[in-house]
DNA sequence: GCATTAATTGGTC
DNA sequence: GACCAATTAATGC
């Protein structure tokens, strides 16, 4: 490889390759990975575009989401390091039926497809991480699912603060990621303005710390708390 | 600093 | 609660 984002460099223990990279059996493969720059706001994965592989976040945090007609977004999930994107379409999909941009400035890990499928048929240990890992995003996306339906604005967006807090962490009381109000609507389910309203009443109760446009949880386990029983969700 | 773009607020249905 | 418009604030150059 060109450069240093090799597998050995690689800080991620959550990454499942890194987990088994040691092994002789695979280091073939490892070496058919590609690993490059994507900066901020540039997407890197088009829906409707042929699967190439699978992407693997070595740093950096990245939003995946679907396009309707009319040029509405949804945001289906959220990553960070060491996670994987594009995984939806490996294997059986042709094209993919996600598109995926960059949040930050990121490196990503890409495996082609038949690199990858041989190499889980090579290394079982690996193909059986595989297979926890799609059974945990099943799971996580139907219980994803249920937070959707019945759930009044405020308690989406919320929640979806609460998620960004839980994931990705804040230093000094501002969020460890960058997210535009519209990401937070996408994301919540709702339109930016409904977001800002929500935000404001949070800001005069004291829950929400603000930096120009950055935002951060002031009171957390308090804001968990306004949730009902129901409301809160953890999903990765 | 200024121009551009995003956030906020207020109003209407 | 969705949609639109006007104002105001933040950011990039």
């Amino acid at each position: 490889m060109p450069n240093n984002y090799s597998c050995s460099n690689c800080k991620n223990s959550n990454c499942l390759i890194r987990k088994h990279y040691d092994s002789e059996s695979i280091q073939s493969f490892i070496k058919e990975k590609t690993a490059f720059r994507c900066n901020a706001e540039q997407q890197f994965i088009l829906e409707g575009t042929p699967v190439s592989g699978l992407y693997f976040i070595y740093e950096g945090n990245v939003k995946v989401y679907r396009e309707t007609a009319n040029r509405e977004s949804q945001i289906i999930r959220l990553s960070k390091d060491g996670e994987i994107v594009g995984h939806r379409g490996f294997g059986t999909n042709y094209k993919y039926d996600i598109s995926a941009s960059a949040l930050s400035d990121c490196v990503l890990c890409h495996f082609p497809t038949e690199t990858l499928i041989e190499m889980l048929h090579k290394k079982p240990e690996l193909m059986f991480d595989f297979m926890l890992f799609y059974a945990d995003q099943l799971q996580k996306s139907e219980a994803n699912a249920k937070r959707f339906s019945r759930m009044s604005v405020k308690d989406k967006v919320i929640n979806g603060l609460l998620f960004i807090y839980h994931k990705f962490g804040q230093t000094e009381g501002i969020f460890n990621i960058t997210l535009s109000r519209k990401d937070i609507a996408d994301f919540a389910g709702t339109a930016p303005d409904q977001v800002a309203r929500v935000i404001s009443s949070l800001k005069k109760e004291g829950f929400i710390n603000a930096k120009g446009r950055k935002l951060g949880l002031a009171k957390p386990d308090e804001l968990e708390e306004s949730l009902g029983e129901d409301g809160y969700f953890l999903e990765g």
